[in-house]
DNA sequence: TCCATGACACTAG
DNA sequence: CCTAGTGCCATGG
């Protein structure tokens, strides 16, 4: 088959409120589209907003099974103090700075850019 | 089943 | 402000 089934590839941003009845890796990408761009979430938050408090862990996991070509805004998220800890940071450096977000000494300023919903 | 690992968070020093 | 230690939870060997 030439299409995965993943149907939320290209959601737009005005998705519903959480659905607690779906799957984890649906909630967490329905957090993922509520993060405006120029701003960014850490692991922690966007698994709170998905309704599911202390699976930060699991939100990485599911962030490093997303499909190759996904439109989710997954650059958008990093770790609590503000540092990128995905396993190739260049490219999720490259856009975040895409977006106008600056990195001072590999960190981002959650004061700053860290999004309040 | 035990143990190690991981795109984490929080606190103490 | 930074580092270490500890807590957490899903996975995989």
């Amino acid at each position: 088959m030439a299409q995965p089934d993943w149907d939320l590839e290209t959601v737009s941003g005005d998705m519903s409120p959480i659905d607690e009845n779906k799957k984890p890796e649906t909630r967490v990408y329905q957090v993922l589209n509520q993060i405006p761009r120029g701003k960014v979430a850490s692991y922690g938050q966007v698994a709170a907003l998905a309704g599911m408090p202390s699976h930060s862990r699991l939100v990485g996991r599911i962030l490093s099974n997303l499909p190759r070509g996904t439109r989710l805004p997954w650059h958008r998220v990093i770790n609590s103090q503000g540092r990128i800890t995905n396993p190739d940071p260049a490219r999720q450096l490259a856009r975040l700075e895409e977006e106008g977000i600056t990195l001072i000494d590999g960190r981002v300023s959650l004061k700053t850019y860290g999004w309040q919903p």
